[in-house]
RNA sequence: GGGUGAUUAGCUCAGUUGGUAGAGCAGCGCUUUUACACAGCGAAGGUCACAGGUUCGAAUCCUGUAUCGCCCACCA
């Protein structure tokens, strides 16, 4: 007669064995691929999304953790090599804006004040107390990552690899320096890319104005403060109205100001809209800037990079803020008599993503990765472009749910060159030196005296893009970079397509010929039970810990996977996540019934004809939840474990085998029955759950069993 | 303006290739029967947004309409 272990007698207290099942994983090293038993010849390789430095777990992270762990652990079991590398962002920006306003108002001092070293040493600090915090919480979660590996966007290897790329490009002509519009925010002090804009809808009003009395053409604008930098009208080439005037110049007082303005002929403006022509401020707006470039125009630029006015004749102009010059000039017009029509109309203002500030285009030298530019790549002319787009077209990468690759296509069409310089110090440093006129890209600083390098920094998303080899030591040829790349999967937020996944495409595309990853899976956002955004001003925000604190983390890790499709927003409330403590519950019950009823039963028993049908049926149940996790349905596995083994392996073959048992009907193969479903049901529900079914199955494995996490699926 | 997704039980959502609609929560009735009341059994609840079409058969495929959402956009 077998005892049932004492802990079963009590009911499954979660918080009590995670900590130590964790510690358990650890210590065996299977986390870790070259530690894990068996030969095992195929790789399967995942690679984190690295959470930024900044914050704390929300369930962003938990929802991607979960996804992740329970696909790892499946491939673990299922005998592949498997890797999943954690890591890091530094995320240049947003760290350095988050340090910034802390010091601001802890010690009242701007970055200036402290100067680049010493605020490089503060913001280092900060990034490492941070991520200590982020990959402490991210193990609480259960993830089974191979803390070896362990990557930081901004580490020694990291950089490494990103100054190689840089100069990769460069000599291959894709990375070059230009004089060109850039989305300039004026609060954070740098230029940004067109992916970290944020379209906000304001109301603005058009006014519908002449230059000056005796100018000819009459021209619309939301902007007028600009007005003073413009250097041509431009109308349509068909436009009867205007043909008269095209080709003469005019000299014009405006505000003030005087300013000459050319009438031109230019296709890229609509007859129909507005009065037909168009005012030319090529220093200000990229649309003028490109009608500049075609007719040779000057540029004349009014605003500087703190959104105020400068360089005018009107001194009394010079130093306001754009919309107390706007005020002023309109104004001005109305005075005299200037304006024809006044429009409300409601515009979207580029605005900096993580700053807030209204985007103000400016003229500006920066660095640019050419999209559009043919080059040789593995004997092939193409494009950057074409690369990314290849990629998806050929299905060397699968995007989930698919219709997100129109997107992803729709996104490229419409793909600008990258700016890829940051006026901010937290980043890599841009590895190009000047001495006097001449430039020099090279990976590492030139020995010889009087070379200068380059102040920016590079945007973030460029050493992200490398994420999945840099972390495998790429540029070196390691033994990890065959063995795990490409890698197998990648999952996160959709809300990142543009920013990393194309970019990752771009760059492993341009380096290997070869997609970073054979399937990218993008999860849904998490919204609270309302559907509203979580977020901190709405104090909506459930934090993963305390639920995985009072629920138990499988309970969490199910509510996130259970019915959350692809592609699909999830919103979440406490009673999800408390149904799914409730079946952590049934399953320790199960277990101790279990236990109790075959305290008696001898191995090697037969099953009779009844007892094996139903054995088949799991069978086949077995192959359906493999097939779903194959395939990427998360959201299907999970619900059939939980529907097995509630509706079919309790309700119905324990309630009906406990009877045979007592009543001593053919009781060997009900117990053995029993059993083998329950163990093998703990190794398909352990990646979702795989807290308390480890826990069980020291109670129910046989002896020459391994931990489950390894136990062959 | 362009693109894209959603609309299924009171609420939140599943529904893999077209074959008599499912889950959780809430709610109703019964049961404290020796795994579990963090439970069991049972009942109730849906013209699957609307209108057409394809099909022996449509929540599922096609067309259109409506509402909501998301993404993209340099109409001055």
């Amino acid at each position: 007669m077998k005892q049932v272990p004492e802990q079963l007698n009590r009911p499954f207290n979660a918080e009590e064995v995670e900590s130590s099942l964790y510690e358990m994983w650890e210590k065996s090293g299977y986390f870790n691929p070259d530690n894990l038993p068996g030969n095992r010849k195929e790789s399967y390789s995942v690679t984190l999304p690295p959470p930024n430095v900044t914050g704390t777990l929300h369930t962003g992270h938990a929802i991607m953790l979960a996804i992740q762990d329970t696909l790892v652990r499946y491939k673990r079991m299922s005998g592949y090599k498997t890797l999943w590398l954690p890591g890091t962002d530094h995320a240049a920006i947003a760290t350095q804006s988050v340090v910034e306003k802390k010091i601001y108002k802890e010690e009242g001092k701007s970055r200036h004040d402290l100067g680049r070293e010493e605020m490089l040493n503060r913001i280092n600090e900060f990034a490492a107390e941070s991520q200590k915090t982020i990959l402490s919480q991210s193990k609480t979660m259960g993830a089974s990552l191979d803390w070896s590996r362990l990557a930081f966007t901004l580490d020694e290897k990291r950089n490494l690899a990103v100054r190689t790329m840089f100069k990769k490009m460069y000599d291959d002509g894709l990375i070059y320096r230009g004089h060109r519009i850039v989305n300039w925010d004026p609060k954070g002090q740098t230029t940004i890319s067109d992916d970290e804009t944020v379209a906000e809808e304001r109301k603005g009003k058009m006014y519908t104005f002449k230059y000056s009395k005796d100018f000819p053409i009459a021209i619309s604008s939301t902007r007028p403060e600009t007005k003073v930098g413009d250097v041509a009208v431009a109308v349509h080439p068909d436009d009867e109205r205007y043909k008269k005037y095209v080709g003469k110049e005019y000299n014009i007082a405006f505000a003030g100001c005087p300013i000459t303005i050319r009438v031109i002929a230019d296709t890229a403006v609509e007859k129909d809209f507005g009065t037909g022509a168009l005012g030319v401020t090529p220093a200000h707006s990229q649309i003028d800037w490109d009608i500049k470039e075609r007719h040779n125009l000057p540029v004349k630029q009014v605003i500087n990079e703190y959104a105020k006015m400068y360089g005018l004749a009107n001194e009394e102009l010079n130093g306001k803020k754009v919309t107390e010059a706007r005020e002023y000039i309109v104004n001005w017009m109305h005075e005299n008599n200037l304006i024809i029509s006044e429009e409300d109309v409601v515009q979207n203002i580029p605005t900096a993503e993580r700053t807030g500030g209204v985007i103000e285009p400016l003229p500006k030298l920066q660095w640019w990765i050419a999209v559009n530019k043919p080059f040789k790549h593995f004997g092939v002319e193409t494009t950057l472009k074409n690369l990314m787009r290849k990629a998806v077209e050929n299905k060397d990468t699968t995007i989930i749910p698919d219709h997100f690759e129109k997107t992803y296509y729709h996104w490229i069409e419409n793909l600008h060159d990258w700016c890829i310089s940051r006026q901010i110090w937290y980043g890599h440093r841009i590895p190009v030196y000047y001495k006097g006129d001449e430039i020099h890209c090279e990976i590492n600083p030139p020995e010889e005296d009087g070379w200068v390098q380059d102040e920016d920094t590079l945007d973030t998303w460029f050493s992200s893009s490398m994420w999945t080899f840099s972390t495998l030591g790429w540029p070196e040829e390691t033994k990890d970079m065959k063995t795990f790349h490409p890698t197998s999967f990648l999952d996160t937020g959709p809300d990142i397509l543009f920013f990393w996944v194309a970019r990752m495409i771009l760059a492993s595309m341009y380096v290997f010929n070869e997609a970073p990853f054979k399937y990218v899976y993008l999860h849904g956002m998490v919204r609270d039970a309302q559907g509203r955004k979580m977020s901190k001003s709405l104090n909506n925000a459930l934090d993963p810990r305390e639920l995985s604190t009072k629920y138990g983390t499988d309970a969490l890790r199910m509510s996130l996977l259970v019915a959350n499709g692809p592609g699909n927003d999830l919103k979440l409330g406490e009673d999800k996540v408390k149904a799914y403590k409730l079946f952590a519950n049934k399953i320790w019950n199960a277990t101790r019934f279990v236990l109790e009823k075959t305290a008696d039963f001898e191995e090697d028993t037969v099953l009779n004809d009844e007892d094996q049908a139903v054995y088949d049926a799991w069978r086949d149940k077995q192959k359906d939840i493999t097939s779903d996790l194959d395939n990427h349905r998360l959201h299907i596995a999970s619900e059939k474990v939980y529907d097995y083994f509630w509706k079919v392996f309790c309700d119905e073959i324990i309630e009906t085998r406990k009877t045979r048992i007592l009543e001593n009907r053919d009781k060997e193969s009900a117990q053995a029955l029993l059993l083998i479903l329950l163990r093998e049901q703990m190794i398909v529900i352990h990646p979702f759950m795989p807290f308390i079914t480890e826990e069980v199955w020291k109670y129910i494995k046989k002896d020459e069993d391994n931990m489950l996490i390894v136990t062959h699926w």
